[in-house]
DNA sequence: GTGTGCTCAACAAT
DNA sequence: CATTGTTGAGCACA
């Protein structure tokens, strides 16, 4: 398994031809940062919405930081995350960049933050903006960035709740041909980011890289085109300073953890781990010392260039330039200038530079997933000859011990898959024993229990013969697949013209209701409007959690708005359950559509960052159309085995599609951010009206057991 | 400040 | 499905 090294041909003369430093010593840019997941009361040590991440570990083991160290797991090593102790004092680097005004198409100027502030009229507060509730802190150092914005008599007597809303203003362009919103932002919060501040950087950038997707799919004619609506969207975010950590850092971000998992480079721009839209290695200039020189930041490897990227912690990293990828001109040596020196200079400080492994998505074969793999330092560098004849730099980097893992355990899940390496702790390859078109793992390195009490696996939902719950209702009429933008498909009518998925089979935004081709649509089965009835796409795996029963989660990356699973069961007639309310424990493994998020999960685009106006309904109050409880406590399929978090990464949303002239409904489960590997999928289970009356009348929160989540505010349920 | 060139994208077409 | 062509974004640097 030994990687060959050093390659044969080395030429150190040529790489060390670099003037004599002063100081060898490695250069941080910023005070040690306290590890970002730590957050300053009152939010408590994980804010409501951003747990911690840390795959194969869950979190209350995190938790006791005193347990860190490594753990052995069935045969295989996990190593707890540890934080290694800050290195020399730093020297500080100030290397900030300041948003530039973004010319618009209709000549209208985005004024970038700082100076538009002042001339903005406070328009209007929003109590929850993307979905996301900001915290008290970053209210007030808006605030404090922003003194003249005062709120009005009237908002003032608005609630707690909206008190923690982040504000939404709206400016008018010179002649009211635009507005522009903006999310009050702090310049602080623009340099130096924290855990909240990433996760909704990149929920709003997802939101309206949908949209403009959706937007874009529905046109008939690739004209005045929005392709690439990863770039638009990022563009648009970059320009509204609706970014975060814009200050270049060496090694640590401020909230983004190792493992943290990117779809599009866009999104590590906006959130400040890799700066760069395209380019490889990202760099700083040092200007602490009298003669400035470029030191590395980051670096992305994906494919591009030669490199080796077998080992779990050793990375053989290519230089950039020499035309390598380019078909215009012709190829040549690579030259010690950019990227290839600033990584040189890292190398003779010692510096660390943070590493992404760009891999590809198993789930997507043409996107790619981009995966944080932490710090590491550059041991050696030379030059080699490449393919092409031409000198190429090389540069060997090594992953700083005592890190989470994260690459490697990409590698792993890949040796399961292969079957080179077995699970530890399986149990059964498939619970499913066939019955989905992708097998469930069950697993347990905890303890000895061999599996759930026995039920009998139904991969969806079963209706009884006399429970019509809809009105007779029609499928379209395509005979191909439907397509978006196709009014005459009576689906397309059904979800207000919008087609409700994108590619991938993302779905675009939370509605009340989602309309799906039903079985008996005479469009293909290939139909990209039945989404939530094509089955599992991704490799689930049901697992004993530490102490809360059993719970669910992938071996596969999971994109933002991808469907994951539907709650299996049986449909129970509401009144009847009512008058069976009182069987134990009955509870346990049922889904009630009545039950509502306590915290609104409004999962959409914001359509002020879009010239959409009014048309579109931000304003969706999710009702369901009918009650629908279903059973899953002796027929049921994977999703009764997912535990309730109130900072949940995954939602339910209603699905109606039409089977003999009968409308069914379905609850089907989406991501509602990017969820790595073997990280556990958890979603909110609501609160019921005689719970949320009880909790009320009590003036104190409900607790039934611990949820993990941290927050004072959390309620504390599982199933 | 402003323009130009560089770059381990992302998609669609083939 | 591997390859090819097309259009790009932020940023560094002149």
């Amino acid at each position: 398994m030994e990687r060959a090294v050093p390659p044969t041909f080395v030429d150190k003369s040529r790489v060390l031809d670099v003037k004599p430093l002063r100081s060898l010593v490695p250069v941080f840019p910023s005070p040690p940062q306290a590890p970002p997941f730590i957050c300053s009361p009152p939010f408590g040590p994980f804010p409501p919405g951003f747990s911690p991440f840390y795959p194969f570990s869950s979190p209350d083991q995190n938790q006791q930081s005193a347990r860190a160290g490594s753990t052995n797991q069935g045969g295989f090593t996990f190593s707890q995350p540890t934080r290694t102790p800050p290195g020399p004092i730093p020297a500080p680097i100030r290397s900030y960049r300041t948003p530039k005004p973004v010319a618009k198409p209709n000549g209208d100027t985005v004024l970038s933050m700082e100076t538009s502030r002042e001339d903005m009229p406070f328009v209007k507060q929003s109590a929850d903006i993307g979905g996301l509730e900001m915290n008290e802190g970053f209210i007030d150092s808006q605030r404090r960035a922003a003194p003249h914005l005062r709120r009005s008599k009237s908002s003032q007597k608005k609630s707690k709740r909206n008190q923690d809303a982040a504000f939404l203003l709206s400016i008018d362009g010179d002649k009211g041909s635009f507005k522009n919103f903006i999310i009050g932002c702090s310049s602080f919060q623009q340099d130096d980011g924290n855990r909240e501040m990433v996760n909704y950087v990149l929920m709003t950038f997802d939101a309206l890289r949908r949209r403009l997707s959706q937007v874009e799919d529905a046109k008939e004619a690739p004209t005045g085109v929005i392709k690439r609506a990863d770039l638009k969207s990022g563009n648009i975010l970059m320009s509204k300073g609706l970014r975060t950590n814009m200050r270049k850092r060496i090694g640590v971000v401020p909230g983004i953890e190792i493992g943290d998992i990117f779809f599009f480079r866009m999104e590590m721009c906006l959130v400040g781990l890799h700066s760069q839209s395209m380019a490889g290695i990202d760099y700083m200039i040092d200007k602490s010392d009298l003669e400035e020189e470029p030191l590395a930041v980051s670096i992305v490897s994906s494919g591009g260039y030669d490199d080796d990227a077998e080992d779990r912690d050793v990375l053989i990293y290519s230089g950039q330039g020499g035309n390598i990828n380019r078909k215009d001109k012709q190829v040549a040596d690579q030259k010690l200038e950019r990227g290839n020196l600033a990584l040189e200079r890292s190398l003779r400080r010692a510096n660390e530079v943070r590493v992404v492994r760009g891999i590809k998505d198993v789930v997507n074969p043409s996107s790619k997933v981009y995966v944080y793999d932490g710090l590491y330092i550059i041991q050696e560098s030379w030059i080699e000859k490449g393919k092409s004849g031409c000198n190429i730099f090389k540069y060997k980097l090594v992953r700083t011990p005592g890190q989470p893992g994260a690459f490697a355990h990409w590698k792993s899940i890949q040796k399961w898959k292969e079957g080179f390496l077995s699970r530890a702790g399986l149990i059964i390859p498939d619970l499913t024993s066939g019955s989905e078109s992708i097998p469930v793992s069950l697993v347990n390195d905890i303890d000895d229990e061999k599996g759930p009490a026995h039920f009998t696996y139904f991969p969806t939902l079963r209706y009884s013969k006399s429970f019509n719950i809809m009105q007779p209702s029609y499928g379209c009429n395509c005979h191909k697949a439907c397509l978006p933008g196709d009014l005459n498909c009576s689906c397309i009518r059904k979800n207000g013209g919008d087609f409700p998925y994108v590619a991938n089979n993302i779905l675009v935004s939370r509605k009340s209701l989602v309309y799906e081709c039903g079985p008996t649509c005479p469009c293909f089965p290939d139909c990209k409007n039945r989404v939530s009835q094509i089955g599992l796409k991704v490799h689930l795996e049901v697992f004993k959690t530490a102490d809360r029963g059993w719970g669910l989660r992938s071996w596969d990356p999971i994109r933002a708005g991808s469907f994951i699973c539907e709650y299996g069961g049986e449909a129970l007639d509401g009144v009847k359950v009512k008058q069976d309310g009182d069987e134990g424990d009955s509870d346990e493994y049922v889904f009630d559509t009545t039950r509502i998020y306590e915290n609104s999960l409004k999962w959409n685009y914001e359509p002020g960052l879009l010239d959409e106006g009014s048309s579109v309904d931000a304003n969706e109050d999710y009702k369901i159309p009918s009650p629908l409880i279903i059973s899953a406590k002796n027929v049921g399929n994977v999703a009764r085995f997912m535990n309730h978090s109130c900072s949940p990464n995954v939602f339910w949303q209603p699905v109606l599609y039409e089977h003999n002239s009968e409308s069914f409904l379905h609850v089907a489960f989406f991501a509602i951010k990017h969820i790595p590997p073997m990280m556990e999928l958890t979603y909110d289970y609501g609160i019921s009206q005689s719970e949320k009356y009880e909790a009320q009348s009590n003036n104190a929160p409900l607790k039934k057991k611990e949820c993990l989540c941290g927050s004072s505010k959390c309620r504390g349920y599982f199933g």
